[in-house]
DNA sequence: CACCGTAGCACTAACGGTTAGCCTTTTGAA
DNA sequence: TTCAAAAGGCTAACCGTTAGTGCTACGGTG
């Protein structure tokens, strides 16, 4: 196992945040689809080959954060206090990461996205791919009797909720709403389980 | 208004027939990302810009049904019969199209589908685009005291229904097993809204 | 019937994201 | 010190997509 200690590991975070610095300060000042790649490469010191070792796409360059998020949802399943329910811990997390992103100084970025189709798309499916590690954790939790299938809709059911609530005119209360119905698709979900086996 | 009669329409229609039948061979003998637009122009015996005039893009080229899907969907919520509540005509639809797209004509083209990612991200944000128009359509019904957030929230998970349904073992018992959760959301958002109004 | 506007289509050329191939420099470890 | 690998760079191209331009045939109107 090659341990890489210290400088190469330094070097390499630091041409990455330059880059998505830079594209993101670009992307903000002119607009999305007004800046190449090229562009970005060129204002970042970098060569465009470089910028694509680093982010797997241009918009990639805009969505740091990813994998963040992915293990901040799943976490709130595998980590939670042994007694602690599902739903509300999910809830939890959810209601955290949509006053993240709706938090002011957020503001702009999100405005980018919103107003930029591709980078709309280009969410869509990072939910999905979220969507879909939710479910691997919420199916492999060994307290849930839930089937594949359940643990896969009530994973998706919660991505929807981050999803709309972050577009409503008050997000939290869009939470707070779309968790009880939820919570209502979940405990049908677990009787039935529980009762057919 | 110009009621184009007949020629033009049909010369239309059969270009746009041919360039949509030539993509589908090429793509299932040779693989969607195998096969350039150049290629499929020619084999069409069609200029590339007369293919893009016809589709907004190479994905277009594999879901025709687009707009079938959406309407049907959209129908099932405005067109049921004047008593029949909400979700199971949703579940109605909802089962047809699964059965549709899980028919055995037409495994090769899910199967070239689920294979490409360029197709999976684009079917990905068709889906969000029925959803949004579902939604609309049951903020719209008359009959149905549901906030604006329960109409998407209730939109979405349908829509994930379709989605989840589709590759599934048993396509029919998950949307029997997911429109279970559906239905009881659907209740605690119907309750909630009676009560506190 | 002749005429004209327009829809459909073609062609060229280019733009922008992305990748392959190959080379240089830096870095960590033996 | 030496060496393998990683990071970065340069060139050149591929591919989807679009703008610009013009031609042709169709369908409605005088």
């Amino acid at each position: 196992m090659v341990v890489q200690s210290g400088r190469r590991e330094r070097k390499k975070a630091a041409t990455r945040k330059k880059i998505a610095d830079t594209a993101l300060r670009l992307f903000l000042e002119r607009g999305y689809d007004a800046v190449g790649i090229r562009e970005v490469a060129a204002e970042a010191d970098v060569a465009v080959t470089t910028l694509f070792s680093h982010f797997a796409g241009k918009e990639a360059l805009v969505f740091e954060q990813d994998e963040d998020f992915e293990q901040r949802l799943t976490q709130a399943v595998t980590g939670r206090a042994p007694d602690e329910p599902l739903i509300p811990a999910l809830r939890r997390e959810v209601l955290a990461l949509v006053r993240h992103c709706t938090a002011d100084e957020a503001a702009p970025i999100w405005h980018l996205i919103d107003g930029t189709p591709a980078l709309r798309k280009y969410e869509e499916s990072m939910r999905l791919r979220h969507a879909e590690a939710l479910a691997t954790a919420i199916a492999a939790a060994p307290d849930l009797p839930l089937t594949a299938t359940a643990s896969r809709t009530i994973a998706r059911f919660a991505i929807d909720a981050y999803s709309l609530a972050r577009e409503e005119a008050d997000p939290e209360a869009a939470v707070a709403e779309i968790f009880r119905m939820i919570e209502a698709a979940w405990e049908v979900a677990t009787s039935a389980s529980e009762s057919s086996e």
